[in-house]
DNA sequence: CGAATGCTTGAAGCTTATCAAAGCTGGTGG
DNA sequence: CCACCAGCTTTGATAAGCTTCAAGCATTCG
């Protein structure tokens, strides 16, 4: 019970009631595995179930017909998957495994008798979803307005402080990245090629070193200036309905 | 009470409650007057008041140091201002008019009463962000994925359809357009150059008909074939917690 | 009527894409 | 434990799309 990925995320934010944590814990009780590169949701199918993502990385993306593909979210341990979703009738983007993944099902009417019991798990629902509201905002203005090389600082800068948040996988300052340079190019509207010529020339800077598939940061001042990064929102909790 | 903006928009997505359509009333007591191009929220400030825009429209935008400008969101009439940034401390980007508006100013704690006493209304309001989080993302992929052509018919019938659903402004399918090249520019990630070079080809080309600012969409099923244009999702009222 | 703002058009340049080939890496089977 | 293979990364050459700069034109507004 303590092991519950949604307390353990949630909590961070907010106080919860023992029933709070009763009702998010009843969403875990299902559990199932995922291979890497296993397709977990598909464009324009109904959505029926709602995930909570309990180990390993997702992404949602879109694919157009001629191939191009845009990444559009990353899910991370603690997320739920897609609640940004639970609203639309169908499903508008693929989502699949990054990693191999344990994903825990539930039916989208789960969360119903949490909107009716828990005002304040409601807010903090609310609130996570705008919270992941103002990171693709923050998106949009990397992949309109950043160069290639201001683009990747923020993707790395973005990553390294979400695992910093869950601290998973850290380890002074480097973590591994999931991530194939296709992906990173498909994320932030760029290709391949150009991401390998672009990390190269950011570690050749100094900013960071690369070993594998792992990313340390050596100069977080510097990259946080370059590309204006402001770290995560802070969550206004002032407003919640009391416990 | 019957030109509440509010009741009116969010009534086409759900059956209200007496109740319901007075706690969203309230939200409309007062009523502010806006020139074009005033700033209604400044980027780093602390959000104490929300608003429902009643008349005009708002876009939210930031700023880079070096004067790059990426607009981020267009606010019609109907919508709450910035409803997606109630859960974070501060204000993360500038709010201006770009038409003359009228605005209705409430406090972030006239929210409470309708999260705690209509779990419908909360439904709702959590949908109407993630609706709005699904134009974000096909922002996304518009700005990281399509070339300037496809942005531009993008953005052309992603306004028609959201005029089209207030029917405002409409005449036999064309709109005035309030926004300059410029800020069509700075929300699709282009220069305000292109951009006009851009929309010139797409007139050419049969696919619209502009005059002064007004637009008018000429060949609807070949924009919407160009730029894999999906409407605007269906929202899923379902699962609603009953009136 | 003049000033300001926005739109258009052309020329030149730069960032990024595309294409292609070679090097690397990690996982698999023998 | 090694050799192989598939997928990823790197690097170089070339090309395209978009930006920048600049000047002239149109429209609106005081």
């Amino acid at each position: 019970m303590v092991d519950s990925c949604l307390v353990a995320k949630l909590g961070r934010y907010a106080a919860l009631s023992e029933h709070d944590k009763q009702l998010l814990v009843a969403l875990e009780r299902d559990e199932r595995e995922y291979k890497k590169d296993e397709v977990v949701t598909q464009s324009g199918h109904r959505i029926n179930e709602l995930y909570v993502l309990k180990s390993g990385w997702l992404t949602s993306y879109s694919l157009l017909d001629d191939g191009r593909r845009q990444l559009l979210r990353l899910f991370y341990p603690g997320d739920i998957v897609d609640l940004a979703e639970i609203a639309l009738v169908r499903a508008r983007h693929d989502v699949k495994c990054l990693t191999p993944a344990v994903l825990c099902p539930f039916p989208k009417s789960g969360l119903e008798p949490l909107f009716a019991q828990s005002p304040r798990l409601t807010a903090l629902l609310f609130s996570m979803t705008v919270r992941e509201n103002s990171t693709l905002l923050d998106r949009i203005r990397a992949v309109g307005r950043f160069s290639a090389y201001e683009r990747v600082c923020y993707l790395l800068l973005e990553i390294g402080y979400r695992l910093n948040a869950i601290d998973d996988a850290k380890e002074d300052g480097g973590f591994r990245l999931p991530l194939t340079q296709s992906d990173i190019a498909d994320l932030l509207g760029l290709t391949n090629v150009y991401v390998s010529k672009t990390m190269s020339r950011i570690e050749q800077d100094g900013l960071i070193r690369r070993d594998g598939n792992r990313v340390r940061i050596l100069d977080h001042a510097r990259m946080v200036e370059l590309c204006d990064f402001n770290g995560e929102p802070l969550i206004d909790t002032s407003w919640f309905p009391v416990l």
